[in-house]
DNA sequence: CTGAAAGCGCTAACAG
DNA sequence: CTGTTAGCGCTTTCAG
């Protein structure tokens, strides 16, 4: 089936020189300019594309970096690796693509089949803790965390939005409408959220309205139908992610919870449809096409400096989901 | 950094048999119980992962599905690419991604990077011709196309939605609700759904009421709010995906349309948000996650039998976007 | 500056 | 059934 493709040793014999001098050159090495252009001419010649697959044996690892979510369906996750391909393929590095599910024996799994294909440098929005990725890191790959940092590993970088930042000015800005129950919608790993919004809230503080959903859209419902139902008495909402914001319109629309009247509204992350949405979402926008470029740029330049992580702004967009609380 | 991985030859080593062995046990070829057990012990006892890179030159090909979608951040290609992961997962294969933004040149830089990858079978939506794509099919590699099929390529398998009949049911919905002047908002690469469109409306066409958007969210506003105010008699519009439906319904708010009094509209592609809208959108769905997933099936069972590409149902989801045509 | 040669880890003949 | 051997295409010493 296949012809055969045309290899460096080719090359070399048309040009009269010797394969090393081919790849030297084809590497930007140093050669005589007569040389060079003998092999660059033969190269184009003959059409050559040197194959990864022996460099990546030789050099005991491929190129190429590995790209970990928990759900490429997702909004956020699929602009995050629209900045991680974008960055990859400036540099001319393929992108392996896998998805964890927020799980972490899935997401063991796929470091286990990067690692067999050579792949050593993965951006990951991690889903274990430490204890976890501990033998992962000992590997000696290159990892740089994307959207949420592994807890009490700060000598691996990563890149975040300033979700701290992101969830006072929410709650500030709710509390600033009056008010006084406030509920978390979280989802997998937002630690750092719930902390942040727990110092947030301070002393309207009520751990009943922090409630979590597991990854899927069902759970999200569910957590959702089940605070509103639970707790009537709230009449604030912030949900940790898009799905979750998604959850909570539906969940209200169906217990016939006029928002922003009964309910006021308040969601991470900036999608598309937040403006048609009706009334249109107030969010917390994260850059998130930004934290998958600048997480690639960090896996790829590694080894150059040892980088320190990033954090970048989130903000408030004031729509139509919030409003004064509801006086009974 | 690397402590070197232990290789096949240290399993074998360790075991006390030849490498060759030691490769057929652990590829499921035949050896004597007790050998497979010593080997199978060796290997776990060394904790022994066996490099694709050795195996991936030695037989000139990685392992491992490219696939090449115009967007990641388009809700429809994501469920696509979940669909393309989940298969491959199933089978244990990576898969490297790539994003086109429907553009033959990035496209062709695309496969040039997999081919050189020595990725041998692709899953393309694909934005290039017939033309373009000669050269890629003639190098041998396995192709599938998604979603959209490459005219006068039908020898490549492709995996569709059923367009013309997604288009004819959502024609005859709108004319049957006494519409007249229809509208199609197309984006790239729509030649069969243009051609549904065109004979489903049948005396109705009128060429102006076609128009196309290029990739992009504000391509796809300007055709849709141009649309709009040219053509202020239409009273029905198609769009034909969920960037253009989006468009639509920003474009028709910007014109005080009013949806469905003034403007009905039907969008190709269900997407979670068309619930949420105001008023939810009239969609016709089509099974994205179970097209990648075919699709995948296809390009790594090929080879076995030459498979002749599958058509997938479209459904016609009513909700409230379109109503009775305005008499004025 | 350049070429010869030694593998990287694995699989596929080919003998035994 | 099993071991030996010859590379896959490339990079990288190491001499010349």
């Amino acid at each position: 089936m296949n012809v055969r493709r045309t290899t460096i040793k080719d090359v070399a014999e048309a040009a009269g020189v010797g394969v090393a001098t081919v790849s030297r050159v084809l590497s930007g090495g140093s050669a005589s300019p007569e040389t060079r252009e003998r092999v660059l001419n033969a190269a184009t010649q003959l059409d050559y594309r040197p194959s990864a697959l022996g460099r990546n044996l030789r050099q005991r690892r491929s190129g190429g970096i590995g790209l970990l979510v928990p759900d490429i369906t997702d909004s956020f996750y699929g602009r995050l690796a629209d900045g991680v391909l974008a960055c990859a393929r400036s540099a001319g590095e393929p992108v392996v693509l896998g998805t964890t599910g927020d799980d972490a024996e899935r997401e063991a799994e796929q470091i286990g089949m990067l690692l067999e294909q050579g792949v050593e440098r993965v951006v990951a929005v991690p889903a274990g803790n430490a204890e976890i990725w501990e033998p992962t890191l000992r590997t000696g790959l290159t990892m740089v965390f994307a959207h949420r940092p592994v807890t009490a590993r700060d000598d691996v970088p990563a890149v975040l939005a300033d979700d701290r930042a992101g969830v006072r000015t929410a709650v500030d800005y709710l509390t600033g409408l009056g008010h006084r129950r406030i509920a978390y919608l979280g989802g997998p790993g937002q630690g750092q959220r719930v902390a942040a919004f727990r110092q947030s809230v301070g002393a309207l503080l009520d751990e009943e309205l922090i409630v979590f959903a597991r990854g899927s859209r069902d759970s999200a419902y569910a957590a959702a139908a089940g605070l509103f139902q639970h707790r009537p008495d709230l009449t604030a909402v912030l949900a940790g992610g898009n799905q979750l914001g998604e959850a909570a319109v539906l969940a209200a629309r169906e217990l016939d919870l006029r928002v922003p009247k009964d309910l006021s509204l308040v969601m991470f992350d900036d999608v598309p449809w937040a403006e048609l949405c009706s009334p249109p979402l107030t969010v917390i926008a994260q850059p998130a096409q930004d934290i998958g470029y600048r997480a690639a740029e960090l896996v790829l330049r590694a080894g150059a400096r040892r980088p320190r992580g990033v954090l970048l702004p989130t903000e408030l967009i004031v729509r139509g989901s919030c409003g004064p609380r509801r006086t009974p």
